[in-house]
Parts: structure tokens; sequence; C-alpha cells
DNA sequence: TATGAATGAGGGTTCATTCAT
DNA sequence: GATGAATGAACCCTCATTCAT
């Protein structure tokens, strides 16, 4: 009778998927936040609640944690896109939409651009072995293609516009100022808190919008890309 | 008669703003290839062709020697940019010039990339603490205010637009590939090369001036920005 | 009756004489590697093909298992003195089997001599414990003690040699050559190969037979040995 | 005045070279006593007097500073050699001094013999990687192949004996019995003290000597060695 | 009988920093 | 002004060992 309760009582511990994530989360935490030299295999041992043996165990050493942790990034993110579904919006809200919402990311999960800048740092050798292709890519690709060609099927978008480089636009808009927020506020005294970067999305919508509306300039007979 | 020829003298060492300077470059390279926590001052000093006190005889410790190099890099980046004289340019050929500088800029001096990363990585203590402003702010941004106002003048641009606002757009679409160019390749398999940016800066003044001749949105009765 | 059953139905797991035997040959295998403190108790299961907790289920801890293989190594060393029957032999052959299968024996176990060393090295404690002579105390004894006693009722022997000492004298021509056969080629850039070897016990039997044949040497009046 | 006292203070600290040499006898030590994997940096520096980065710095890590330490063992052992001169002695009484000096040499440095058996476990990979053969190889073979000359010119000696031979042959004897006697004085209860080891460097003066003076064997047509 | 999960204690190594000259 | 010598404090990682099932 009081063994039953025994049963019950199955706390978190001894439970090896659970200590796996709990120690990818405390390490993608502690990586974003410090770098990859800066980053302490103790700091992330104690936030994941495990001892020190058990990362090297499951992780192998501090590289190939490193490494977990770049990955998990991107999956978050994918995980994220996935939601969206903005190939089947109007062309415009689907612009609009993904704006805003690649905004929110960055700016709702510090970590990412914190990742992607410490990545870049070192020269991207992680990302280059993780091959892992699908967690990586984004699905939105597929979607961006779609809003365009249906723009450019009625007439409002022009149709030289490459999906992967008016990612980038978006991207690149949206990064920069949560990405560098603390030296454009003591450089430049702005302000970069909320309102700010939902103006500034309304803004970079208006922007890239009034581009792809515009017709393909003349002066280049290349190809053009946005 | 004796000390006037101690003072010409000075040979390449035992001249401590030589040193100085030797220690202030090798840091900057060291901290923006490796970060703040990855630098070494055991290779600064190789590197300095320093012993490692003369480090902390000139910069007191780590911490101090990183926000030098940090100021440095805003140092160079505004001796670049007071060359340029944007104010003096017609408005588009300016913004086109604009665009061409900062994109080469960050393609020639990568440290700067890097160190703005990494002083972001860490929250901006760094930059706070360099009150120094006249270092650290950018020349360009009365230049550009000079710019918009001729344009707007002229009819030629619209009138809302901010400097400061109109020097983040340019800097986000001119960082971002950049800053990101070893997880761009390795996610969207993009190469980014030489030809690859020279052609991104064309379109990036396209969408630009696009932006800027537009009229202002009525949507938002709100001062609208760039 | 149905206790007979079970005893018939031991399968290659869940049968405990198993298991520990493979733990004790992976034992003396990696103690005789690496050495006491290189030897690895995760190795050790996993060549033994256990869980480790079974080593401590049946060894009690590391030093107690290094007790065991290094018991071990004698018994099976013993195994093979045993089906020699060096005692029957005439006194001369009986000495050139000795010298081979001595040096065919440390050449064809190595693990013999790198236990010896290991233990000597740590200064015999462990040996010293094994309390257990029968395992390790050599039957050679008495065999050389006959092949001695024969040689010399015949007046071809001298008579005044322990038969510990000749076993130390052959055992020390036999091991030093194996033992140290990786320095000696570095040093003395001889290849201690198999036909090294066979030559090299050939001259021992040689040289150990001259001195038994020769007479005692009168310099001391005190009990001359070997 | 006072002051002058302060140049006589001049302790050994502060001094590279004598810190080297505290660190390389504390690693021989402490390598022949517990082998390659159970030495500890930590009482390295203890017993060097310095602390642990000193060590890193001067031989790099454990493996370079093993290496350096096995060198030195040799080094010792060649000094001692040097000092011999054989070569310049009567046959017989050169051998006997050969041996004597042999068997000593092992007694009194105990840490030539653990040296050696700990390379042996480890394959002999150290060894190989000490180019440096002036350091390690014997000055005794040439003493000890005037020695034979000598003897066999006047008839005393055999005439078909290689020194390096007849060196392993006496390396062997006097080796064995000290580098075995924890586990000799375990398994045959012999006490291997300084009289025993006296003893036994007589007898094996005379059996080497036995065997130097008999003829070649008939047996093998082919050319004999010791 | 058997094992996957977990850890305290320590081992080798590095780093920013200071001392003594 | 300049430096070789030296170190306390961590840091990454491993190892023998135990827990819970």
């Amino acid at each position: 009778m009081t063994h039953s309760l025994k049963i019950i009582k199955k706390g978190p511990k001894r439970d090896a998927t659970a200590s796996k994530r709990r120690i990818l989360h405390a390490a993608l935490n502690e990586f974003s936040r410090y770098g990859h030299a800066g980053a302490r295999m103790d700091s992330i041992a104690e936030a994941a609640d495990v001892s020190k043996p058990m990362i090297y165990n499951y992780f192998g050493d501090k590289e190939e944690l490193y490494k977990a942790a770049l990955r998990e990034s991107y999956v978050q993110i994918r995980r994220g896109e996935q939601e969206l579904q903005i190939g089947d919006l109007e062309p415009e809200a689907g612009i609009r939409k993904l704006v805003s919402f690649t905004m929110n990311h960055f700016v709702s999960k510090p970590w990412f651009i914190s990742m992607l800048n410490t990545e870049n740092l070192l020269g991207g050798d992680a990302i280059r072995q993780i091959g892992d292709a699908d967690a990586i890519q984004s699905p939105l690709i597929d979607g961006i293609g779609k809003l365009l060609e249906k723009g450019a099927e009625t007439g409002l978008f022009r149709d030289d516009i490459d999906p992967v480089e008016l990612y980038i636009t978006i991207a690149s808009l949206c990064y920069f100022p949560v990405s560098n927020q603390h030296t454009l506020r003591s450089v430049f005294k702005v302000a970069i808190d909320a309102p700010w970067l939902a103006q500034r999305a309304e803004m970079i919508s208006d922007m890239v919008l009034q581009y792809l509306r515009s017709s393909p300039s003349l002066k280049t007979d290349q190809t053009r890309k946005l």
C-alpha cells in the first residue's frame, strides 16, 4: 500500500532523455551568453542540474556540445518557421507577416543571434560539420518563392527576385538593430526597445514592398537580384 | 647639446609610443579574431613583439586593453569616414557612395564587425564605459543629413527621413551578409565573395533610393522614420 | 532432481562463472598492457562484455581485481610448467628443455613479464598479500632439484648448485632481452626477433651447462651458489 | 652598507637552469616510482619546489617531461660508465669490474631499472623519439671490445664473442634479481639484500668467465654468439 | 544476475597576472 | 623602458565507484 506511492514519485532524475535535453538547453543558454571560449562547462552542468561527467558522457566534449547547441538553435528556429504558412497568404500580407515574424523571432529568442555571431566569429567550422541539412535549411524559402510567384503573376511584384536574396534582405534589416542594440544605443543614443523595433518592422515592410513593386532597373542588363 | 642627440636617437625599440601602438594593433587583431574570452594576452604580447609586463604597464589589464581595442576599432573607422565628403555630393550619388563605402569598409576591415559582435555579445558594458563620444560617434550623420535635406528640397526624396535611421538601414544591409557569411554559405549554399557583394551593394542602393523617392505612407499619422 | 537441470542450463550469459572468467582475462590483458595506474576499469568491462557494476560485484575494487589478475598470471604460468616433466629427463637435455621452455614462455605470454614488472614497480605489495603459495610457487624447483642431483651423481655437474639460484639464472637470461626488447632495439640497434631469441636460447643453454660442468671455485670456502 | 648583505642573499630562486634541473630530478624520481600513468604532475611540482606552470613552461607536457626524464636516466648511467676505463684493465679483471659496476649501478640507482621497465611496458615509443644517440648509447661497448680482443690474443678467451651480446648477458644477470626482487622474495622466499647481491655478482663473473674461456661449440657451424 | 544513469574527486593543462631585476 | 621567471586560480576532462532498477 505504501509502496504504490513510490511509483508515483518517479522524478525527472535517472531519465537519460530528460538529462540530455536539460544539458542541451543549458548549453545553448551558456554559449549564447558568453561565446564559445567564454562558456563554462561547470556552469552548464549546474544549470542543467547534472554532474559534469554526464555532459561528457552524452556529448563528448565542449566542441561537440557547442555543435549540438548550434544545431539546436537552428532546430528551434525552423520549428517556428514551419508553423508559419506564408505561402498561403496574399503576397503583401505574406511579406508583412514574414517581416514581423523574423523581427519577433530575433527579439524573443536572443540566443539565436548570439549563436550565429559566435559561430561566424569562429569562421563557421562548426556549422560546416553539421551536415544535417534538414535541421538547418529554412522551410521559408519555399513559402517566399510562392509569394513571389503569386505577386509576379498578378503584376503586383517584379519578377526577377530570388527568394534566398529576399530572405537575406529581410534578415539583414531585422538582425542588425537587435544584434547591435548595445553599441547602437551607446553610439547613436537610440533607445532600441519594443516600440522602436515594432515601428522599425513596419518601415522594413514598407521598404521591401516598395522595392518588390518597383520595375526592374534597366541600368544593368544582367539578371538583377534582390 | 648631448640631450638633443638623445631625442633624435629614438630607435625602433625603447620607444614607448611605438610599443603602445604595436600592442594596440595586436590586441585589436587578437580580440577580433577570437572574441573577448578567446583572446590570449600571450599571443598579443608575441604579436606586438613586447614582453607581457609591458602590456600591463601600459594598459592595466585585459579588460582595459579590450576597451582600448574596441575604441581603436571605432577610431580607425571614423578616420575613413572623415575622408568621405558625401555632404558635398549630389543626393543620389551620395547615397550610392555611402553604400559602397560602407560595404567596402565592412569587407576590408573585418575586425570591425568582429569587435562589434563581440561587444554586443557581452552586453555593451565596455562601450558604455568609453564615454569618449568624439572617438565613437560617426561624422557621417551630418553628411547624411545634408544629403537628405538637399534631396528633400529638390523634391527628389521624401522629407520624413531621420539620418540615423537611414544609416542604420544601410549598415544593416551591408553588415549582415558580411558578418554572417559563413553561416549563410552553409545554410543557403550562397557563395559570398567579392562579386556577390558588389552586386549586392548595387541592389542595396537601388532599394534604398526607391524608398527615399517614395511618398510618405499615409497609414500611420505619426512621424515616419526610415 | 530439478536442480541438476539448472546446472546444465548454463547459457553464455547469466553465467556467473563465465562472466568472472571473462573479467579476469580482460583485466589481465589490460593491466599488463597499461600498468596498474594506466589500466581502465571501463576498458576491462568492455573487453569482458559485462557492465562495470559486475566487476565490483565480483572483485570488490580495482586493487582487488589487480591482485586477482596478478595471481591469475602466475596460475597460468604454473599450469604450463606442470606439464613439463623435466625431472624425468637426462640432466643436459633437461636443462636445455628448461631454457627453451622459459624463453618461449616469456615470448608467447607477454603479459607475464608485464605483470611482474608492474608489480615490482609498485614494491610487491600485492603479491605479498596473495598468501596463496600453491598458486604462485613454481613446481619447477623440484624438477630442477632432481636434474641437479642426477647430474651430480653421475659426475656431470658440480654438486653445489641451489635449484632456486639456477632458476633465477635462467630466468634472468631469458627475461631481460624479452622484457627490454624495445629499449635494446633503440639503444643497440639489435633486432630482437624470433630467430635472434632462438639463437640466444642456445647460447644460454651452452653457458649454463658450461657452468654446471665446471668445478666449484676454491676462492671462497663458503657454500657456493649458482 | 646594510644593502650589501642583500647581494649575498641570492637564493636558488629565479634561476631558470636550477628550476629546470630540480624539475627534471623530481620527474625522474616520480616517474620511476609510479610509472608513466601513475606519476602526478602535482607531486613533481611540489618535489621540485616550483609551481606547476613552470613544468609546462620548461617541458611542454607530461609526455615530454617523461621523455626528458627517460633521457636523463640514460645520461646519468652513461656518466658513470665513462669513468670506468675497463678497456685498460687485464681481461679477467675487466670483466669482474664490469659485472660489479653493473650490479652496483642497478642497485644504487633504482630509478634506472624502473624507467626501463616503464618504457618497455609502453612499447618503447618514447625512446624511439629520443634520437639523441650519444646520450643513450653506451661507451662501454668499445671497452668491452678491447677486453675481448686482448683476451682472445692471449688465448685466454674464445674469439667469437660479440661485445653487445656480452653486455646483454651481464646486464640480464644483474638486472633480473634487482628488478624483480619483490616478486622473487614472495615467490621463492629469497632475501635479496646487499650480501646476497654481492655474492651473486661473484657468481655471475665466474659464470661469464667460464664461458669466455670455453672453446667455441662445434655443434653449429654458424658464427656463434655470446 | 545484470545494467544504464549518475557523480565526487582529482588529473593535466592554461591563463591572466605579478615579482625581481 | 623593459623582461625572464614565477604563480594562484581556474578550466576541460577522466576515473573509480555507486545508485536505482
